[in-house]
DNA sequence: ACCTGAACACCGTTCAAGT
DNA sequence: ACCTGAACACCGTTCAAGT
């Protein structure tokens, strides 16, 4: 436990830190005014001298989480094969959509937040000029590239909100409950149920999977989309 | 209000009854035991003796929207045009994900449940299979079949839990928030964000705009899928 | 058997009081 | 100016008591 000393003062940054933790290692339902009151040896209401409520102070934490996601994407020389032709432009989208869930997989909560409204702070604003870029870059038409930005972060945003759902949950813990629950299905009725039961060894692919594929279609779909 | 007299003896059918209909007027937060007890004017804590805890019961709630979805989707003479080719079973496919929005958006709360983890109750797993079932009808291998189930529900459940995050909001409501988003986006500084002040305008399509043209292109990236 | 009442351990937030 | 303490209006849940 990071127990700070109570001799230093209270500052926005301090708070947003503890929250970031207590968002990184037991989600959202982690943070309240009392954790981080006892996080920072300090009263549960002294956070309100510092925020209006918890709803801007949790944003400003879920956006804290994704500083620096933007950079380095889709520049030359970034490790994706690129040969500058302008559908490699979909291939950083792609890049940009693999970071942007790895950094909400990795602070259960920070997905919940962001589902909950876009926040409109710094990074997450870096983060739509970058899309916005270079899915106009990719050649979609203007009208298309803000409905592309959408669909792509409600997809990212939401498969890792419900990817994070059972929080506090290790990824053994989650894998036996989808072993379980294929079991179920399986034992279903055949005639009632003849897909079910025979595709029950499929279902629950692991998340990381079952992302992977959504974020592919996805991209080949807008793809397709782009005039020749 | 709905208050029901008080003679009538409490069945789990009269308290999901009452749950639904908090969860279509007020959204997942307007759903608590004080809030059912004075529904259907009973003791908060009268719920217990028929249900294990409020996940239980919103669950079976969120699982009674879904009553009837899966019917007649994908049959010959069923408003979809199809001349019975297997690429029919995927327009059947955008079909049912299009009723299943419809009955989250309609009975904000639902979605906010569902995406908190699948509730394999009767509804849903009818709708699992109708879903599988299309699938492969459209032509995808089996893995494929499983993976595509699993990106297309998250999509539909994740788009609808944000769409509906900010409850209790009439449709103006969110459509004025979104034009003042927009006039701050446009009055950004264009040097740090071209692509953002040049494309403000067209960013917060409508809800329904914007699920329409994600499903579609999600669609569209499964159709070429499809082995030949 | 079914429902009530009281109680417990939590929430977010406000506001007067202390320093 | 900044933090504390007490208070308020909420939560979900348990369990003994009433009928």
């Amino acid at each position: 436990m990071s127990r700070s000393s109570p001799t230093e003062r209270l500052t926005r940054a301090r708070i947003v830190a503890a929250v970031t933790d207590l968002l990184e290692r037991g989600g959202v339902d982690a943070v309240s005014t009392r954790t981080i009151g006892e996080a920072l040896d300090v009263h549960p209401t002294a956070l309100y001298r510092h925020f209006r409520d918890m709803d801007e102070l949790l944003r400003e934490a879920a956006d804290g989480i994704l500083a620096g996601l933007a950079d380095g994407i889709g520049e030359t020389g970034d490790g994706e094969t690129s040969d500058g032709g302008p559908g490699d432009a979909l291939d950083a989208v792609a890049g940009l959509c693999r970071r942007l869930r790895a950094v909400l997989m990795s602070h259960p909560g920070a997905a919940q937040v962001m589902a909950s409204g876009p926040a409109r702070m710094p990074n997450e604003r870096a983060l739509t000029e970058k899309m916005l870029g270079l899915l106009a870059e990719a050649g979609l038409p203007d009208a298309e590239v803000t409905l592309a930005y959408h669909a792509v972060i409600e997809y990212v945003v939401g498969s890792a909100a419900i990817d994070t759902a059972g929080t506090a949950d290790s990824p053994a813990e989650v894998e036996a409950r989808h072993r379980v629950w294929r079991a179920a299905y399986f034992a279903a009725s055949p005639q009632e149920f003849p897909h079910t039961t025979r595709l029950a060894a499929l279902l629950y692919p692991s998340l990381d999977e079952q992302f992977e594929f959504g974020i592919e279609v996805l991209i080949a779909g807008l793809r397709h989309q782009i005039p020749t």
